[in-house]
DNA sequence: ATTTCAATTGAGACATAGTATCAAAACAAA
DNA sequence: TTTGTTTTGATACTATGTCTCAATTGAAAT
């Protein structure tokens, strides 16, 4: 099941987390909101150059923390980050076109659980990211 | 189920694949055999003053496409190399004192299987890793 | 043992991603 | 409008890794 394209307005999540709505932020976050297949961090700066470049880095942390974005790994080593619509998902990253798609899924949630029962320590947290070629790409070769 | 210790020398795989058996390499291999939690590249070419810092990301570089050691990424962002014993599985890594095990289960490949039916697109590979405390961490603290 | 030559090395410049510092500017509350 | 805290931008710095290139080395062929 992937996820729905739902997702409260960024820059009132700032402001409700009690940060100040400063002209940079709003730059970098209306940004960010035309960007559903992932952003990278030089991007978003390059795009903006009205702002600084610690700023633009800043408030992706910001965003980070707050959690409304995610930061992503991807084969190349590369870093990527993108839009959370829901709380806790995982990715589907397209080799070849680099779409990221959000993936919920019970199975992944009832694996962990399982999982949880089978080591002998204390599971915290997870990351899954996988790797696919997308149903697009895979038209488009044929 | 923990993966076993059984591994064979990497200096021979090394070899086998056809690649010169040299002394920094030598050197770098024999380093990182005695590293069952993982390591980072700067903390090798710390203690090998002998070899060149980019012969180190050479060697490191060189095993990773072997595929005999595997790239973690941290909960903080920062990397760590792992052997790897087997040649599929995924990592519970302690966020308390950092040991690095390897995981191999059923579950994850049925899954992974599972998955691959209900998206669109080829799942072509996948990354998972999970953030516990181990038991003697667990332990030590009770 | 010596020659040969591609593979490998080390030094250091460069690249990329991100953080720290700090004086100046901008919010927002009073 | 004043005030005091947050935030900013410029810039230096750190960490991690790659590139370049002349010099060296491993190992195969003599």
């Amino acid at each position: 099941m992937v996820a729905s394209q739902f997702r409260p307005d960024l820059m009132s999540v700032i402001e409700d987390m009690g940060y100040r709505m400063t002209q940079p932020r709003r730059d970098v976050v209306k940004l960010l909101e035309t960007k559903p297949d992932g952003f990278g961090a030089e991007e978003i700066h390059a795009a903006l150059p009205e702002v600084g470049r610690a700023t633009v880095y800043r408030t992706i942390r910001l965003l980070l923390d707050i959690g409304v974005i995610c930061k992503l790994v991807m084969r190349d080593g590369s870093t990527k980050y993108s839009l959370a619509r829901v709380e806790h998902h995982h990715h589907l990253v397209c080799v070849r076109c680099g779409t990221v798609e959000e993936f919920l899924d019970s199975t992944i949630e009832r694996m962990v659980r399982a999982i949880g029962a089978e080591v002998s320590g204390e599971i915290l947290g997870h990351r899954i990211e996988f790797d696919v070629i997308c149903k697009t790409c895979l038209d488009y070769a044929n």
